[in-house]
DNA sequence: TGCAATACATAAGACTTCTATGTATATTTG
DNA sequence: CAAATATACATAGAAGTCTTATGTATTGCA
């Protein structure tokens, strides 16, 4: 069995939007420092979302409509949540089938079945 | 079921150095062209290494000491294999290990099981 | 003979993420 | 109650990876 702490950033690259946007799809909406907390829950600390790689993502992704967000007020302290678009659902979805399909792939190129079996 | 021709260059952005090195493991020595030929012919097209990236890739693995290389003349053609160093065979392991958990991890973040069942 | 395939290589740019830094409030703990 | 930690946002500069474009040259085929 393999033992990591956190995954090389090369791994990630690439995927970061996907978990983003899937998180938003699966939780409705959310705050950047909530993402993080949840992504580093759900993985078990093998994926820690800098805020220099989330907060550029999440403006990113505003810019490209796949995101709205509406800012809330905790006392002094403000929060901006994220939510889907229509657009933004329509792009997790096919992101989603997308890495899927590349697991597929590279299961074939990695010879990864006999491995895969044991989360 | 997903159609895809070619994955989005982000998906792919971290895992070619473990795609080289894994074909290099089971196939044993090869040469760049042969490299670009083959994981289209295993991805079935959907991915296809530039030149651009492949190059620079052999050579950095190169001057970590992962691979050595060998020339051949092929009439007036040079050809360039490469070969798997003890330090090489070491790296490829972990970094499939890696891979394999990343991709559990992803299966959790992103619900994939489902998906994942019918290639 | 001209086009596609084979075979190498590099340079400039784009894109993504990391590290470092900055600001500020809220909570916990010694 | 003071200090440390957690919460919460943001950006700039640097590093790394890949793309696009370009260059050179040989081989095979129509």
């Amino acid at each position: 069995m393999y033992i990591c702490l956190m995954y090389s950033s090369e791994l990630i690259k690439g995927t970061l939007k996907t978990i983003v946007l899937n998180l938003l799809r699966e939780q409705g909406k959310m705050y950047g420092y909530e993402i993080t907390q949840r992504v580093k829950e759900l993985s078990k600390g093998k994926i820690q979302i800098t805020e220099g790689a989330l907060y550029p993502t999440l403006h990113a992704l505003e810019d490209a409509g796949e995101v709205i967000t509406e800012t809330e007020h905790i006392g002094k302290r403000v929060r901006k949540y994220y939510t889907l678009t229509e657009q933004g659902l329509i792009s997790v979805n096919q992101r989603v089938s997308e890495f899927a399909d590349f697991v597929n792939t590279m299961k074939i190129l990695l010879d990864l079945d006999p491995k895969l079996g044991n989360v």
